[in-house]
DNA sequence: TTTATTTGACCTAT
DNA sequence: ATAGGTCAAATAAA
């Protein structure tokens, strides 16, 4: 496998990074639901995109610097229970991809797939995949259909297989591979992405799989001793809990980079919304460079209470991680 | 009834 | 020959 892209931090640059962005990541999650409620939700935003965009700014030029240490990023995910994700490899893009092909080959029967050798694996060198080491393997805001689960040997661990929802309806040919890779709690898993998705699809405002309670309720072991057999129902449970969770629309195609998503969650998650581009330049540059293109202002034209309105959210009851944010919900409310 | 998941079989790359 | 990726019928859930 060809590692053509990795995030190598020291641990003194990790944590600056981490500290910097889950500061922002706590500020955007703390103001947020305000903006459905403020007067002047622009100006509100305004002041705390500067935030953002300041820790961001300080968060990105940690990463960009040439690592001092030898341990990668991804070890260090798979280590312990810190939810970091990382990416592992970008390979080049295929001429044809696998998952172009099945349309061509789709018979009824036994008899199906007349076309040989034109089916690649994932970790071939002509293939177009992308590795993440994470915790929330279910938390990208796209709509996944599973296909597949396989038994993996030499792990204790299924891999399942998806593809987009959307593949038939509109020829989206993204597919995604899930496979735990260790009993932590909660534990890492390994996703692999292929084929950047053409269909601009919904994306996710996640409301269970990044909540920690019910995270820990998919992982924790109720019998109190070891795993053996039980060790798919995880995946399989989380799989279950995000057809639960909404969905909204896509964003327009040129602010895809910017994470629309609403996440609740306490501890920090780093959103891969966006497959890293194929081009040399690094997956961490390429979203540096999108920030600096979509400027905030733009950003503001869909504000969230126009999402929340047009997209079926419940602003009768809006739901809010925070108590503390509720009250003040409810105070403003009573303003009015 | 529709839609999504499960799962054994099929198929291909190694 | 075998491991891994996909298909599609059966099944479950909404």
């Amino acid at each position: 496998m060809a590692v053509t892209e990795s995030v190598c931090l020291s641990d003194e640059q990790q944590a600056v990074a981490v500290r910097e962005v889950a500061q922002v990541y706590e500020l955007i999650k703390t103001q947020q639901p305000l903006l459905l409620v403020h007067q002047q939700p622009q100006q509100l935003a305004h002041g705390l995109l500067n935030h953002a965009m300041r820790a961001l700014n300080v968060a990105l030029s940690v990463m960009n610097q040439p690592h001092a240490s030898s341990s990668s990023a991804a070890a260090a995910a798979a280590g312990h229970h810190f939810p970091v994700m990382t990416m592992i490899k970008a390979e080049s893009t295929p001429a044809n991809s696998p998952a172009a092909d099945v349309s061509d080959n789709h018979v009824a029967g036994k008899a199906r797939r007349s076309s040989p050798a034109k089916r690649r694996r994932i970790n071939c060198e002509d293939k177009s995949s992308w590795v993440y080491h994470t915790v929330v393997p279910h938390e990208d805001g796209y709509q996944w259909r599973k296909y597949g689960e396989k038994k993996i040997q030499g792990t204790h661990f299924t891999r399942s297989y998806f593809r987009c929802t959307y593949r038939d309806d509109r020829g989206c040919q993204a597919t995604k591979q899930i496979q735990q890779e260790d009993k932590n709690d909660p534990p890492m898993f390994q996703v692999t992405y292929s084929n950047e998705h053409t269909c601009t699809t919904t994306r996710l405002i996640n409301n269970t799989n990044n909540n920690p309670a019910a995270l820990h309720s998919l992982t924790a072991n109720p019998n109190g001793h070891p795993d053996d057999d039980s060790d798919d129902t995880i995946l399989t449970k989380m799989i279950k809990q995000e057809q639960q969770a909404a969905w909204l629309p896509s964003p327009p195609p040129d602010l895809t980079t910017i994470s629309n998503n609403f996440d609740e969650t306490p501890g920090l998650l780093v959103s891969q919304e966006v497959p890293p581009c194929s081009s040399n330049s690094s997956a961490i540059s390429h979203y540096a460079d999108e920030f600096d293109h979509h400027q905030m202002g733009q950003q503001l034209e869909t504000t969230v209470m126009e999402e929340a309105l047009g997209l079926g959210a419940d602003l009768d009851y809006p739901y809010f991680y925070d108590p503390n944010l509720l009250l003040i919900y409810e105070n403003l409310m009573n303003c009015y």
